[in-house]
Formats: structure tokens, sequence, C-alpha cells
DNA sequence: AATCTTTACAACCGCAACTAA
DNA sequence: TTTAGTTGCGGTTGTAAAGAT
């Protein structure tokens, strides 16, 4: 058995969108807003699945979309916060205005994998390449939180273990803990700051000109306290961390 | 000019999470 | 508490465009 698909597929057009039923979904979004997907096909007179007119009007049609290039600022950006939360992707499109979760991904596995490959680092870790595995992660688990909402509340009270060696619970094939460490660098040349300075979120993520910017001074290293990320100090505010 | 290969990205699919009855 | 319907997310695929041969 199982569930019944989301829409009749064999009444609902595939493929590319045409200028039409663009402009057809456009309309009836302005007019009524967006709001049940699954009605809202029939209604705009679109022989569409409703996932897919919600896709199309996310990803593409939306009028706050920035379009274009990617910055040098951004890139780095998506660099820092697919180092700290993986591939949520639409926690990561959160916190850069005007993209979507569907256009950073593709972003990422075309251009910031490689950019990052030619680095030495590997993509998935953040780590060199060839690499051992480190032997003192500082490990992010969202494992306790049964529900999204508890998990948004695991990364706004910050619940970090430290493991000097990855415990394995009861599915040890099944990973699903977020683990971050200190961005690879050239620790002869930039050691990472200890216990010498607090960042604020911003600041941390290298947007110390943000307006979110909360350490008082964006580029200060003398403040106290600090390692990657605000990690220790709890400076770093997940809270802010908002959700499409 | 033709063909093949690579790149970029829109769109689809399956599933988990959420919600309301 | 259970269940069915809906929404949102992340992985993957399809294909047009660009570049190489």
């Amino acid at each position: 058995m199982g569930r019944s698909p989301c829409c009749e597929k064999a009444h609902t057009n595939k493929g590319a969108w045409t200028k039409e039923e663009d402009d057809r979904l456009i309309a009836y979004i302005r007019a009524h807003g967006e709001g049940c997907w699954r009605s809202l096909p029939k209604a705009a007179g679109l022989l569409r699945c409703g996932k897919s007119c919600r896709l199309r009007w996310i990803n593409y049609l939306r009028p706050d979309l920035k379009r274009g290039n990617f910055t040098e600022e951004e890139d780095e950006l998506i660099i820092k916060l697919h180092s700290l939360l993986g591939n949520k992707w639409s926690l990561i499109a959160g916190r850069l205005p005007g993209r979507t979760d569907n256009e950073i991904k593709n972003y990422w596995n075309t251009h910031i994998r490689r950019k990052l490959m030619n680095r030495g680092i590997d993509p998935a870790t953040h780590r060199p390449i060839n690499e051992p595995a480190a032997a003192d992660v500082t490990t992010i688990s969202f494992a306790t939180a049964a529900t999204k909402e508890e998990e948004e509340k695991v990364i706004s009270g910050f619940s970090i273990k430290e493991e000097k060696s990855p415990v394995r619970e009861c599915c040890p094939d099944l990973n699903l803990e977020l683990r971050i460490s200190p961005p690879y660098q050239n620790q002869s040349d930039q050691p990472l700051k200890t216990t010498s300075s607090i960042l604020c979120f911003s600041c941390s993520l290298g947007i110390q000109n943000s307006e979110e910017c909360s350490c008082g001074d964006g580029t200060s290293s003398s403040n106290t306290g600090y390692d990657f990320l605000g990690l220790k100090s709890g400076v770093l505010d997940y809270r802010s961390l908002e959700m499409k």
C-alpha cells in the first residue's frame, strides 16, 4: 500500500515551466499569498503538483531573490556555515538573504566543493585531505532532539559534547551528528585563538562589519575567552540562525 | 562544422517532520 | 494517542549551454 501520491500525476505537467505558467503562479500568489500548496494548482488553473508550484515560487519566482553570481564573501560564509552546520542547506540559506537552499546546494556542488578540493581541503569534513580522523572533536549533537523544535532548542541552547573518541550509539552505522572542528589553517603561522578573545557569531564567521556584530569591536582580538566560533564562551548565538 | 565532454542549475523524488482532526 | 494529509528538506537527475577536440 503506502501513502497516496501528493497529486494526480496523470494530469500534471512536468519539466520546465513555461512563461504562462510562471505568470499564472505569480498572479495567483500576488492575489492570495502563499497558502495551501496542495490546492493552489487547481485554484490557479495550473496543471502542476503543489510541490512543483512551491519549488518554482521559492527557488525562482519569489521577488526577493537576489540572483546573479555569488560574491567572494558569500562563498566564504557558505564554507564557514557548512563547516558548522553540514548539509543543512535551509539553515545556511537563512543566513544569506536572497539566496535559496537549492541555489546554495547547487553552488556548493558545482563550485565550492571544487574550490575546497583545490585548496587541499576535504569539503565533507573541512579538514586537509588525507589527514587522519581527528582525535578530539567537538560535536554538536542533534541525536537527543526528538523533534525539529527540540533540534532548534538544542541549537539555541548549544548542546555540545566534547569527545575524545567518537561515541557510537545504538545505530553505529547511522551518524546523525554534526561535527565541528577548528577550520584548517596553517597552524604554524596562524595559531588558533585560545583563551584570549571573545568573538560574536558575526565576527567568528568573518563578517565583522555586519550589523549583527555584537562583540563591540568586530576586529578585536583583545577580548577575553574565546575559541573557534565562540563555542566555549557561549557568545555564539544560534538563535540568530533563523529558519526561512 | 560536427561531435563529445563538462558545467550549471532547474526540477523531481522520496522521506521526515509537522499539523489537525 | 493515532492517523492521514500537507509541507519542507536534501539528494539526485535531466538537460541546455558552453567549451574542447
